[in-house]
DNA sequence: AAAATATGTCAACAATGCTGACATATTTTT
DNA sequence: AAAAATATGTCAGCATTGTTGACATATTTT
């Protein structure tokens, strides 16, 4: 049996996937003339939002293992789009930066994101920001939201404390 | 520059990722005691969800190769999940069912999903539903909106055509 | 001085994408 | 009836990105 709750929530399931699917499509295609993956394409994305980000960190955001990372991050820091800097307050941390190289590459994977984004939200009736946000947020795993909210809303010029 | 558009579309974007990693996280942990793996889960899904649909519909759906399709879909029918049928009105058509065993599996990995949607739409407020589907939808490709929307309101009682 | 932490690295392996070619059965077109 | 198009399956090979587990080094904390 299935309630009509639950056919509806199963609607909203497939959106998701649908949604993400197409989501990703178009940094997919500028990758590929780089030679990259969407491995590749996260770590530009939250290492350029976190300029100084350590390691530590960005495994908890991606939720992979360190050899996962440390393989796609070392293409990265080769092809000189990522550095690395010593920590101040703790010399074992390995800060991490987006060059100018990166800085280019990340600007320029995002910028169809936040076109498809755009015209979704037009699209879309008033107040649709603050309900997508509401669901959304509500469907990352409780004891991590929090985190989550303090990452996203995290400003380019408010850099990662070190 | 960055405009404060941008930052909050910035926020919507990673919060589709946060999310999407967490919403995929429960069926993820299920499907290791059955020795498979997400592609084994969206097919079940979408089987299960558009009993007799053909494999060129669930090649459209999944956008991957048949060959990808092919060596899961295998795994599935051996292991008695997923069966396929001749087509009535063409032969050359593979219909595929789940299984009694498929359709249990179904349920099993669906149900932590509804939960976790459940209590997300709970916690945001009332019409958070629409403004959800609005912009989710919106984010899909518009040459395949339409056939995204035919396809999530599909019930389990209205098998797709032979 | 010892223990804990942060990072990096190695080897091996697994899941799931891809290409391109080719085979078979069936249906549609000429 | 013959030819062309379509739906599916299969093969070999390869790429990306995930995994485990062990171990090495530098640094900080206890």
């Amino acid at each position: 049996m299935m309630t009509s709750r639950e056919q509806e929530i199963i609607e909203l399931i497939e959106l998701l996937f649908f949604a993400y699917r197409d989501f990703v499509s178009d940094p997919d295609e500028i990758l590929r003339d780089y030679g990259f993956g969407r491995a590749h394409h996260r770590i530009v994305h939250f290492v350029g939002r976190n300029p100084g980000i350590r390691v530590a960190e960005l495994l908890d955001i991606l939720r992979i293992t360190k050899q996962s990372l440390g393989r796609v991050l070392k293409d990265l820091i080769e092809s000189g789009h990522v550095e690395q800097r010593e920590g101040n307050s703790d010399r074992r941390h390995r800060l991490l930066y987006l060059t100018e190289k990166g800085e280019a590459l990340r600007a320029k994977l995002v910028s169809p994101q936040i076109e498809r984004f755009s015209a979704a939200l037009d699209a879309s009736g008033p107040g649709s920001t603050g309900a997508y946000r509401d669901v959304l947020l509500h469907l990352v795993n409780p004891e991590d939201r929090k985190q989550v909210e303090a990452r996203i809303s995290r400003t380019l010029a408010a850099p990662v404390l070190d």
